[in-house]
DNA sequence: ATATTTGTTCGTTATTTTACGAACAACGAA
DNA sequence: TTCGTTGTTCGTAAAATAACGAACAAATAT
């Protein structure tokens, strides 16, 4: 029996889960789905890390694909990925939507 | 300046986005969402890892309250915790603006 | 020219993740 | 009872993640 092969869709959205699975990546995410830029070092302000550990977040996010720096010096902007954020947005929209309609059964959960 | 905390709604939002951070992971929910249950021994004739890797990843994907597990023995059935992935759904579907389409503002900083 | 601001990179450390095979426990079948 | 099936747990190892401070590079300000 030949093995599966994990569909394409499903190792890009599982890369895009992967970078939103910490809560400091997560708000920064949600903050730029809400206005569309920030300034890596007013982050540094809110939130509960040091630069440098920013800096990898913002790092992991930017190999996800999921945002993307602008040099505005001597600060650097950060926005969405517009286009990867979409795709993002799709695959998970296909992959939440899928509403299971069935009567809760009697489960002995371990 | 105090440092801002974390949202409970990110924290939540991102420990479900860990838990799917996996291309193995991804796939066994993706499939509880289309067929509402199925048995550890099956996944393993398609998946490429063995059998206590795979239970290492439903183990996870319990933890997280995404799946649970029913004794049918001498088997285990498993199927999505409703509950939960529906609150995963809403976080998601609230993080992803997947309802409402918003016009792109203009750049502010935080 | 020198100092300051800004963010990345480096070096380090501790923890977590991912994977495997072997051993084990639970249960039904022979 | 003994055997086979099923899935978890254990032991191990390699790699990745997360965090910090120090050092660095680039650009602006003095």
């Amino acid at each position: 029996m030949d093995k599966l092969i994990i569909t394409e869709e499903q190792q890009k959205a599982a890369r895009y889960a992967k970078a939103m699975g910490h809560p400091i990546r997560m708000y920064v995410l949600e903050l730029l789905s809400k206005q569309s830029c920030c300034y890596s070092g007013d982050l540094t302000e809110y939130l509960p890390i040091v630069k440098s550990t920013l800096s990898q977040h913002l790092k992991e996010l930017k190999d996800a694909g999921l945002i993307q720096g602008e040099i505005e010096a001597p600060r650097i902007k950060y926005c969405l990925n517009k286009e990867n954020w979409k795709e993002a947005q799709d695959l998970f929209r296909k992959f939440l939507k899928i509403d299971i309609e069935e009567p809760i059964q009697k489960c002995n959960t371990i």
